[in-house]
DNA sequence: CGCGACGTTGATTTGCCTCAACGATTGTGG
DNA sequence: CCACAATCGTTGAGGCAAATCAACGTCGCG
């Protein structure tokens, strides 16, 4: 019992629930590892579930006609991934999602969240709640993007996610502010020579 | 109780409830009525509303220090608006809600909300669904804005708005874009030489 | 009617892309 | 553990989409 409590406060840190509910929450949740290289989803698949990250590092990415990749968004610790907007709707794919670093994840279907959230209201305000900051989070990003240039651009990312930019290679992160690679690589000796 | 109904049912089209639940939802919504030119919200102040619109149009934009204007969305009937970042998080708001075709309003405040997710469990599914799906298309948004130039985001925004695009000025649209009132005009004048 | 707001057009500039080549770093098999 | 290949990052040259600056039509409204 140790080692689910341990699952469950890693998961939903703010939120307290009694026995019975952590069972219950724990028959819905599967750990799954990841190597660097492999995908836990690909463009076209159906999307039912939703993964948190215990550790390691993924890359959602959407793949345009020519091939380019666009990096929606990358999800380390703490965070959870899916392609979402599949996800809510219950449909198909657009997007693929890549791990780049190792990680233990956990999962969890989309109907399994619809019954803990008639059996758990709390859980339904936590999602509730990561919703509102993901949207947030998106409109920022947003603005960032039809606002600033993408010097400011870069210097935003790595302020923001200090943790993430060791992880990744930096044609992710040209991918993710929307430059060429040649793009980022001349921004970075811009900034370094200040 | 005719007109009540009506309220619940224009907001809340796809919920049943009951008569005294319906009575408590009135009591935390107020009408607002506003007119072209007037604003809701301006940058800077306590953000404690967010409103559904029940006719007209609004658009919410962010200002850059050299003063130039971003719109983050436009807002038309039985859309909500409100800078939701600020709202959710109870701080200022960042961004500026003008109307810009007289507008009837509904307006809830967010304590008022919160309440009413306690009482009406209901009522945070419904929200939540609601974030999901402003969610999913900030997502199709941020990707639109790093994979297409500006003639298809422009062409994306008309086939997908084709109602806010009558209620607004191309400054707006441009604003909405990312691009400028030049560059609009030569895309459009591009398109209706096909 | 005349003024101000809006939209268009032209000339020029600029930020970023593309293409190409070349270092640097990482990983892997002998 | 080194050698070599593959991957990744950098640099340069040239091009293009969209910005900027400036001027001029056009429309609606007091």
């Amino acid at each position: 019992m140790d080692s689910n409590d341990c699952i469950i406060t890693e998961i939903f840190k703010e939120v307290l629930f009694s026995e019975e509910e952590k069972q219950n929450i724990l028959n819905h949740f599967e750990t799954v590892q990841v190597k660097k290289g492999e995908f836990i989803l690909n463009e076209g698949e159906q999307v039912n579930h939703q993964y948190f990250v215990l550790n390691g590092c993924l890359r959602t990415y959407f793949t345009d006609k020519q091939g380019k990749e666009y990096t929606l968004q990358f999800a380390i610790k703490d965070w959870w991934v899916s392609d979402f907007t599949a996800f809510f709707s219950a449909s198909k794919a657009i997007m693929t999602i890549e791990c780049i670093q190792e990680a233990t994840l956990y999962k969890i279907s989309k109907q399994s969240t619809e019954d803990l959230y008639k059996d758990i209201p709390q859980l339904e305000t936590f999602f509730r709640i990561k919703m509102e900051k993901a949207f947030a989070s998106f409109q920022k990003r947003i603005l960032g993007n039809l606002a600033l240039p993408a010097k400011e651009r870069y210097i935003t990312f790595i302020n923001t996610y200090p943790n993430i930019e060791k992880s990744v290679k930096n044609y992710h992160i040209a991918s993710y502010l929307g430059i060429a690679t040649e793009s980022l690589s001349r921004i970075r000796k811009d900034i370094a020579t200040d």
